[in-house]
This record gives structure tokens, C-alpha cells and sequence, in this order.
RNA sequence: GCGCCCAUCGUCUAGCGGUCCAGGACGUCGCCCUUUCACGGCGAAAACACGGGUUCGAUUCCCGUUGGGCGCGCCA
């Protein structure tokens, strides 16, 4: 259960991203545990970025990852390093492996080595790099042929991972072949970097997706052909998109950016994403700090699980309903620029629609499950004279609500103090002597006044409204 | 093809040999509350993939089958 860290050894863990696309959901999650993990022990956090493709690598693409993480609340320290800057350190390490002889020149062109593959395909026989030039002299090399260099990995014995999530998992040495260290062009290989990075870095616990299980395997044998230490692993089962497949870009992998433009609370997608992999008993809910309490890499299950969109919605419901109204206020006004429609709702938002979208919170925060819903409830605060009915208000107007609304228009105006309190006492006396049900009187007052079938109470949207624009709103609907 | 990983309600999961005719959450379906919609409350249906072992006893341990996933680049 308690998994204290070694003594004295103060955790360092990192999250790696290759700056090739947006920052999706599943590497949101690789984050959130290693910070997760760093905040639990006091430790450290770190960036970085996988940049040594040049090819692949964007500007925007690092913006995007910056801006997620940021947005998600995983404040990385110290500043993100980028490993293509380190490339004169792979270099030198690598030239300590060729002086050791724990590595070697490769002459073998790409399109030789696909052939190989090929064949060895058509064979049934396993993919791999067959070690032609690992004791080959090299005067025998090609002319004009840049090499690459690779790792001579041991082909005898066994590599065993000790993973924290996956358990002792062994690779067959002869399984694992001669990986590239260095491309023809002398820039490092993912392979190296890692190793060299992590090392320099000194991350302690190296915390991501169980598509680095195998290459955990090799890069062992890089630590070891250095002679370094090798960090805590822990590799955590991937997310699903909703039909069990690997989530792709086809599929709910969208970047942290669309969670935001959805109106989702980062407190929210952190809860949800925590408990993908991870649980604590039946324990649903964690506030930042409880998580970070209890955050442990022995209770992450190793089974993949899915994307379920339908259960965060819920879990942002919760939320919201939980927060304080003026932090949901807060919230939703610094997302308003990346909400559908935001941006025109802000310039609307001057200090009297603040009040009143301050005083109908409490209504409108009950029925929304994001902020793009909250949105969306508060819309007829800023509506404008004569309002657009939905579908469903124009049928209650139109059946039988227009005569009540004419009926009790006369008894709203001569309403004095107009409070909640005392519209309802007006419209419950009404619906009395009419001997009607008061939902029958409160939906017509409801679509005349919010275009809408639904709404917060109607008589605290009265009140919110204020007399003027409430009396208008009425008028406009009952004598058309 | 070869290697590795995984397998409890539709979904996320609890379970670490007997407390399980399997618990919680989301979703679904009823009922209640009610001014609509929500929220909330109560209740229901819903799962240990299959086959062998081990054991006095398997959801829990082992093996196999099936099904999924990942890896097998001069990508990361």
C-alpha cells in the first residue's frame, strides 16, 4: 500500500512529449501522473521536448503542448528543455560507446535494410536487424556511405524490466537487436536521447504509456553498456477511444485545447483522467490536494481503458455545481474566449449583466454540466427585445399561454416590490383562482420571458431580469 | 509473422483464496420531490471471456484457448 521513495533520494520525474502534433488526451494523462507522482513526494517535475526529428518537430506544436499542460494545471519546473539542444552531449556520449566498443559503424543503407525486412517478413521470421556490420572491419565499408551507429547490445542472457505498474516483464536478449544510436547525419536517435536526457536530467521515476514497454527493455541496455543506474519505471496502460480501438485522431483524440473550447473544468478532466488507470476503492471524487495525497503508482491497474465522455460531463457537473459562484463566475468569463459564442457574450458582459449573471448563478449552474451549457442557460440575460422563441416556447405561448399571460400582466405591474417572493404570491393567487396548476401559469411566464421550456426558477429570473425588462419581455408575448 | 502486455456489469473500476448468489460510479429503467428542465432521494436490471489444473475452497494462483492492445524505423 505505502510506497515511500527511497531515503534520500528526492524524485525527479518528467514528462516528454514529441512536439508532432497536439497534446492529446492520453499524454495529458502521462502528465498529470508524473506530476502527480512529483507533488506526492515533493519532487520535481520536469519538461521536456522531443524535438530531435527536425522533420516532424513544429513551433506550434510546442505552443500547443505548452498551452495544454498550462491550461491543465501541470506546471512543469524550471524551463522545458529541448533535446535537440542537446545533441553535442549525445554526440560525446556516443563516442564513449564506440571508444568502449559498446557500439559500432553500420554501412548498411535504408533501402538494404528494408529488403532485409522484407524477406525476413516473408520468412515468418522475426524483424530484425541481423548484425551484419557488428564485427565487420570497417575498411570494408562502401565509399561515399555515411554510417550509422549502433549499439552492440548482448544477443546472450535476458533484459528484465522491474516495472512498478507491469511487474518483472523479461525480453530475450536475442529478441532485442543492434538499435541505431546515431543517424547518418549524426543527429541522436529517440533511443539515445531518452537515455543520455533522463540520465543528465536525473529523473528518478520515468512515468509513461505501455508503448515504451519494449523500448524500456532496450534502453536498459544502453544504461548498462554506460554503466548508469536505472530509473524507477512505471508504464501505464493506454486510453481507448470509445470503441476499444486505439485512439486516433478519427476518434475522441482530440487535443487538451478542444477539452477547453467543450467547457470543461481542468479541476474536472484531471478527476476523470486520474481515475483512468488509477483508483483508490470506490473513492470517485478528489479535490487537487487529496489526489495528490493519495496518488500512488501500486493502485494503477495495467488493463487499457476507454474514453467515456458521457461520465466526465457528469463529473464536470459536480464540479460545477461544487464550486462557489463567484470562482464558476471567474471560470466561465476566462473561458469565454475559447467558448463557442464566447467571445460576443464578453463583449456584452459590462458590470450590470456581470450582476445579474452573478445573481442567477445559482439557477443556471444546477442545469449545465460544462460551461459551454452554462453558457448557453444564461443566454436570455443577454437577450435582446423582442426575444426569439425555441420550438417549444412558441407552442406554450401559443396554447393558451398568450390569454394567461394577457390575464396576468394587469396584476405584474401593479407589483410594487418586485421580488421573487412577491411575483410568486401574485402568480400562485392567479393560478389559484383559476384553478390551474401553477407549472401550467409558470411556463408560459417561463417561454415569454427566456424564449426557452427551461430555465432557473422562473421567479428568480424575474427577479434578475428586473420589473422593466421582465414587464416588457411579458408585454412583447401577451398581445401579439 | 515474432515478442510483450491485458481480460469483473454497456463504460470506469473495487476485489489482492473463504467476508462475493461480487461492491461503488457513469449510463439505462422505474418511483418520489417539483413551476418546466435539472438537482436531489429511493429502487431495479446489468459482469467475474472460455477450458483445464492447484486447493478443503477460486473472481482471486498456474497453464492453455479465444479476444483485444502495444512493439518490431537512420519516428518518438
Amino acid at each position: 500500500m505505502k510506497e515511500p521513495p527511497p531515503p534520500m533520494t528526492k524524485v525527479v520525474t518528467r514528462f516528454a512529449p514529441s512536439p508532432t502534433g497536439f497534446l492529446h488526451i492520453g499524454g495529458a494523462r502521462t502528465a498529470l501522473f508524473n506530476w502527480l507522482y512529483a507533488r506526492r513526494f515533493d519532487g520535481t517535475f520536469l519538461l521536456r521536448i522531443e524535438d530531435t526529428d527536425r522533420e516532424r518537430s513544429t513551433k506550434p506544436a510546442v505552443d500547443a503542448i505548452i498551452d495544454g499542460l498550462t491550461w491543465l494545471g501541470l506546471k512543469w519546473d524550471g524551463e522545458a528543455v529541448s533535446q535537440f539542444e542537446r545533441a553535442a552531449r549525445h554526440r560525446e556520449v556516443v563516442d564513449e560507446m564506440l571508444a568502449s566498443g559498446n557500439a559500432y559503424r553500420c554501412y548498411a543503407t535504408p533501402q538494404e535494410l528494408q529488403e532485409m525486412r522484407e524477406k525476413q517478413r516473408a520468412e515468418g521470421k522475426p524483424m530484425r536487424y541481423d548484425g551484419r556490420w557488428r564485427d565487420r572491419d570497417p575498411s570494408e565499408a562502401p565509399p561515399g556511405v555515411a554510417p550509422v551507429i549502433r549499439l552492440r547490445a548482448r544477443q546472450d542472457g535476458e533484459t528484465i524490466v522491474d516495472d512498478k505498474v507491469q511487474g518483472k516483464v523479461t525480453f530475450a536478449n536475442k529478441e532485442l537487436d543492434d538499435l541505431v544510436l546515431l543517424r547518418s547525419d549524426g543527429g541522436p536517435t529517440y533511443m539515445l536521447a531518452v537515455v543520455v536526457d533522463d540520465h543528465d536530467m536525473g529523473v528518478t521515476h520515468i512515468i509513461r504509456g505501455d508503448d515504451h514497454l519494449t523500448n524500456a527493455a532496450r534502453q536498459m541496455q544502453i544504461y548498462q553498456a554506460l554503466g548508469w543506474d536505472i530509473p524507477v519505471m512505471a508504464h501505464i496502460p493506454l486510453i481507448h477511444g470509445p470503441d476499444g480501438a486505439k485512439l486516433s485522431k478519427r476518434h475522441g483524440a482530440l487535443g487538451v485545447d478542444a477539452y477547453r473550447a467543450l467547457g470543461y473544468l481542468p479541476a474536472a478532466l484531471r478527476n476523470y483522467l486520474v481515475r483512468l488507470g488509477w483508483s483508490q476503492g470506490d473513492r470517485e471524487f478528489f479535490s487537487t490536494e487529496e489526489m495528490i495525497a493519495a496518488f500512488d503508482l501500486s493502485s494503477i491497474g495495467r488493463s487499457p481503458s476507454r474514453f467515456d465522455f458521457v461520465k466526465l460531463e457528469n463529473m464536470n457537473g459536480h464540479f460545477m455545481r461544487a464550486m462557489p459562484d463567484g470562482e464558476l463566475m471567474v471560470a466561465l468569463i476566462d473561458s469565454l474566449p475559447y467558448l463557442n459564442g464566447g467571445p460576443e457574450i464578453a463583449a456584452k458582459l459590462d458590470e450590470s449583466m456581470r450582476v445579474k449573471l452573478a445573481a442567477a448563478m445559482p439557477g443556471l449552474k444546477e442545469r449545465a454540466k460544462t460551461l459551454v451549457e452554462l453558457l448557453d442557460g444564461a443566454g436570455f440575460l443577454f437577450a435582446q427585445r423582442p426575444l426569439g422563441l425555441d420550438e417549444r416556447a412558441r407552442e406554450i405561448i401559443a396554447n393558451g399561454g398568450r390569454e394567461h399571460l394577457a390575464a396576468l400582466l394587469p396584476r405584474l405591474r401593479a407589483v410594487a416590490d418586485w421580488t421573487s417572493a412577491a411575483t410568486e404570491a401574485v402568480v400562485r393567487d392567479y393560478a389559484l383562482e383559476h384553478g390551474a396548476k401553477l407549472g401550467q401559469i409558470a411556463q408560459p411566464l417561463r417561454a415569454a420571458t427566456t424564449g426557452r421550456a427551461t430555465s432557473p426558477g422562473i421567479f428568480d429570473v424575474l427577479a434578475v431580469l428586473g420589473r422593466e425588462e421582465s414587464l416588457g419581455r411579458l408585454a412583447d408575448q401577451a398581445t401579439r
